[in-house]
DNA sequence: CATGAATGAGGATTCATTCAT
DNA sequence: TATGAATGAATCCTCATTCAT
């Protein structure tokens, strides 16, 4: 899996063989077909078992005691490393995600379970957010979940060769919570 | 290439065959060789063509005399809307994208030219709010530019099948500006 | 078909690849997939098309004033002939058969249905001869028919190798007619 | 081998894999490789095997003092008999047969041997039927028993499903002795 | 002796591309 | 200019066979 998620990073699943992803894991490709059903098989395990992490990973996050600006950019921050550490991985699962699942059987199911339990866990702090009075109320928390997942995911492909200062996460954050209106109060970074 | 587009809705750019378009287009398969110069060429024409189309529509847009937050939401209106009716050709866009691209000559000069353009004609907007000081200066206008495209991203992907009320552009856009803060006076919608 | 067919003659289905027959054939692999669905299409359009071939010839035959043993020995040499022009192909419908057969789908209605055709010919050839008194009648004409064309059938195959004069077919039909058993007044041949 | 016997039912030998044989016989995959040089080797011996139990079981039978029709019809019962029960058997003998037997060595000599064998016992009997004045003579012995073989084959195979009525034994050998046509003083059965 | 994980040669099938008409 | 039949390179997947344990 680590072997294919290489391949991935520069090249669409189809256009990936078995030959190489074999050659690279230095396994022969026999072998393969010993632990994934097919090539699909291959791919979605391995998309969903890095999604599975970081799943995980944020729900595990345990943020009571922490004010909500500071909770949310520590999930951020979570996911945002993620995203760096396994881009590729997002690459595909990005590019490949809903479609190529359509016939997928128990991986899809867990595929949508834990792209809900993402936006779930995101949607968490953003309730907390809200009883604590930081947060608006007139949009559900799992829709500015997304629209935050939107704003990382921007910064993760779209951004990924802005300068530094320009992708500073805190900004992202900030801006998320404060939106871009100016204030005359508004902190500078 | 209309053809081509339709196809593109339901398949990635791989998994539809010359002969279907072929014959979708209701041409022979080599009519398409004399106008193409291959199966990438024809893609790219394609995306790059109906990118061309959005740039126009957003940069010939006229917002003088209106003030900033209702440019800004007619702006996405525009965007909004022609990702809901060219929403097949966004998706392989979005996959195929950059990757496929690398190998493209002219063509992804054009490709990065006219992204850049549509970021470019978003900024603007955003570069008029900056100076007629409704808009933050701590970050540039190319970046939250980029950061609201990847809010109408999910909006048009993930949103997909949300409520109408969730996906209410104006909430976005005021999301946006205003950030997703708990304010005493903010207007309910 | 006929280069498919030629190839049959020395070996299975399974052990003859499609790029022998395309070379045979010479013509491109993929020209053979415009005509036959897949492998194991193009055998059995072989194989039925040749038993069509067969049952017409003996479906057309008129026995018509014909005695009862010349008209059998006249049919038994049609099938007979067939089978050494195109031994090949009888070889496959032996081998491969019914099983192979089992998911066709209406290629097995068009085989079952010749099958039943050739043995409905020589049943017919025998009911004729019932009636004229020359045939016993404590059988069906169709079995009887089945153990003619067994024994046609081992002379094509398992005495491939016998000397002519053990071959000889009018000794077959003598042999089908009279049977094993001694007689005094027997015509010798 | 037994393991191996029962996959023939079904199958072709080439549609049974050495995983199915080796669960089947519940045994270790490589275990097979210690027995037999390869999965060619264990089919043939697997043949030749039922072929020799055959052999010697006509061989064996002792008609001294039996007149030459109920002879001949115990024979066949025998031989029938043993069709039934190993029908996969010669299933795969009659499919495979000669063909694949082309390379092997040793065991088609011992093959054609055995094929030999079991023509002779059967031309055994009824040389001893000539002698005793019962058979024609205008024939050989072993070419009569090839023809009676393939009757007890059409039987096995052709009439598979034909109503017992009519796969009646003691019809079949009747009419090898004393042939299709009609006879004022036949026995009716 | 027994095992079964690993192997990779081999084969069916697809599809972008060509070119004679 | 338009066509679509012909092509064969490319690729997924199977399975007989080996060999370290």
């Amino acid at each position: 899996m680590l072997a294919a998620e290489k391949l991935f990073i520069a090249r669409q699943l189809h256009e990936i063989t078995l030959d190489e992803i074999a050659k690279r894991a230095d396994v022969g490709k026999g072998t393969i077909y010993l632990y994934f059903a097919d090539k699909s098989d291959l791919f979605f395990q391995t998309a969903v078992c890095g999604f599975d992490e970081l799943c995980e990973l944020v729900a595990q996050s345990s943020f009571d005691g922490v004010a909500f600006p500071e909770g949310l950019l520590a999930v951020c921050e979570k996911i945002s490393n993620f995203f760096r550490r396994r881009r590729p991985l997002f690459r595909i699962i990005q590019s490949e995600g809903d479609r190529a699942m359509e016939r997928g059987g128990g991986l899809r199911q867990r595929w949508v379970k834990r792209r809900k339990e993402l936006t779930a866990a995101v949607a968490a702090i953003i309730s907390r957010g809200m009883e604590s009075g930081h947060v608006r109320r007139d949009g559900t928390a799992a829709v500015l979940a997304e629209y935050l997942l939107g704003m990382l995911r921007t910064r993760a492909l779209e951004l990924e060769d802005a300068p530094e200062s320009q992708r500073n996460l805190a900004f992202l954050v900030d801006l998320f919570i404060n939106g871009a209106n100016h204030k005359t109060d508004r902190k500078r970074k």
